[in-house]
RNA sequence: GGCCCCAUCGUCUAGCGGUUAGGACGCCGGCCUCUCACGCCGGUAAUAGGGGUUCGAGUCCCCUUGGGGUCACCA
């Protein structure tokens, strides 16, 4: 049997965090199979669709470099399918019409609420004649429970689920708009798409014993079905697109596309999110070709997880390490051209990013340090200026600049040497003393990379510079 | 509240009857060092509780507790 695994979103918003998980999760297990990855959109509630949703997911998708092999499919368009089935059903006696008025249902249901009672449709239309249909009458349709159904399912994580014990009553299967629901869709698309697993968020499991009647009532077989574990919050609940701001503040979000914005690659979140309820053995780190091949079912745990930042924040530093350097720069240019830095991806910007790449755990914070090779300091740290810039880095400066022109700025090993010279005439071999205050010059601050890569990168022009202007500064003092 | 699911360090997890309960993030030390990082070395920290089963339970069963999910003419 082929795998044919599907993706189904509805579009009524951003693709967040846990359907992005989902779709992995199939988009590997097809993968692992050599199998197939559908993408669907679930559109049927027209009221909160839209393309501009339909638009952000996809990119969020393309993005991942999660390619699906067929789709998008857009529910939307299948209504023909949906009716023809939903006829079949009304010829079959699997599914009748119901008049009841959504008000009386509602006072029902509120009765039942205030004593306590589970409420269930009492079945008034249940035994209606089907040809004594009330012409002009809005109607829903309902499913009619059958006598005998499976006392139980097997999921492919969670095992055995009883369904007995299952609230089930005759369930709407499409509106009085003639708009079919939820439940009814994937049952139909999933058949029609030959789906043979489904692979979903456990969120579903409630709605699985219904879905397996359904296939039942058509005469389909069912699907193989595999909850995966929930991703929570810190707080420990259901990721909320309602609580985006709190989740802010702890360096997350629940928005895929955030976390472009926030500078993490897309291999990192992917990896670090697939992490989060599956394992093999103790492997934190994986290539999207180990992913393929190790990826499975029996490695998904059953308790759902919680998201931690600062773990993604580790995992994206070390795909940052691991990142060619050009290919770096060429995700650096538009973030310094948002800081109204214009510059290309050349050699250059390559060897910034190359020293920067071990300092910084995003894109973000990368192009956030790159900006001192292409814009002078403006200001010095204070504390910095008041335990290194003292009378003999003065002297040391005012040195530098002199024989600026005749030292091997590209030959950092050469220069590394040329400064222990330095350090022995100006600070009795002290190193640290000699660079720090250079260091303040050049960048303002206390930390960066190598002084003597800082050199390279800046050029004989922009040190003397920027010495310069130090020891102007350094005048002031006094 | 009914029903369902889950339960190993703060977090992600390994473990699939016999381990000094392992790894990773974080945190704390140390080393490296021109600073900051990276890296390396070391440390901190867990089997929710109680009953069984067994020669032997993190591993199997039951109960309690805790957490989560779900109960629409949403998906």
């Amino acid at each position: 049997m082929t795998v044919r695994v599907r993706f189904a979103p509805s579009p009524t918003g951003y693709l967040h965090v846990g359907g992005l998980r989902t779709a992995i999760f199939n988009f590997l297990f097809a993968r692992h199979h050599g199998g197939v990855f559908i993408l669907r959109i679930e559109d049927t509630d027209t009221e909160r669709s839209t393309q501009a949703a339909v638009d952000q997911i996809l990119d969020s998708l393309r993005w991942m470099n999660i390619a699906w092999d067929e789709g998008p499919y857009f529910q939307s368009q299948r209504m023909p399918l949906y009716r023809a089935h939903l006829d079949r059903l009304l010829e079959s006696g699997h599914a009748y019409r119901c008049y009841c008025p959504a008000e009386e249902l509602e006072k029902k249901r509120k009765a039942a609420e205030s004593e306590k009672r589970q409420y269930k449709y009492d079945g008034t239309c249940r035994h209606l004649d089907p040809k004594a249909d009330p012409a002009g009458r809005p109607f829903v349709i309902r499913f009619r429970m059958p006598e005998k159904y499976p006392d139980h399912f097997d999921d492919l994580v969670l095992g055995r689920i009883p369904i007995d014990e299952e609230r089930l009553d005759d369930w709407i299967l499409a509106r009085s708009d003639g708009m079919p629901v939820y439940n009814f869709c994937v049952v139909v698309d999933d058949a029609d798409m030959r789906i043979s697993h489904v692979i979903r968020g456990n969120d579903h499991v409630a709605n699985t014993p219904r879905q397996i009647l359904l296939y039942q009532a058509f005469g389909y077989s069912a699907p193989q079905f595999a909850h995966i574990p929930l991703i929570h919050g810190p707080d420990g609940s259901k990721l909320s697109k309602r609580r985006e701001a709190e989740y802010r503040k702890l360096g997350m979000s629940v928005s895929v596309q955030e976390y472009a914005r926030m500078g993490y690659l897309p291999h990192a979140l992917f990896n670090y999110m697939t992490r989060v309820g599956w394992s093999a053995g103790d492997q934190e780190l994986f290539s999207l070709a180990e992913f393929i091949q190790k990826f499975d079912l029996d490695g998904v745990g059953k308790a759902s997880g919680i998201m931690n930042p600062e773990k993604l924040k580790w995992v994206n530093a070390q795909y940052l390490k691991a990142e060619d350097d050009h290919a770096l720069a060429q995700k650096l240019v538009p973030l310094l051209a948002e800081k109204g830095i214009g510059t290309t991806a050349d050699d250059r910007l390559a060897k910034i990013a190359e020293c920067l790449k071990p300092r910084s755990n995003t894109l973000v914070e990368l192009a956030e340090k790159a900006t001192i090779f292409f814009i002078a300091p403006t200001a010095y740290d204070e504390k910095a200026v008041r335990k290194f810039w003292n009378r003999e880095a003065r002297a040391w400066l005012e040195h530098l600049v002199e024989v600026l022109p005749e030292l091997p700025l590209a030959d950092e090993a050469a220069m590394e040497e040329r400064f222990k010279g330095f350090a022995e005439k100006f600070s009795a071999g002290n190193m640290g003393k000699i660079a720090q205050p250079l260091r303040l010059a050049l960048t303002g601050s206390t930390a960066s990379p190598s002084i003597f890569t800082v050199m390279n990168i800046l050029g004989k022009d922009e040190c003397r510079a920027r010495i310069r202007r130090a020891i102007e500064e350094l005048g002031k003092l006094g």
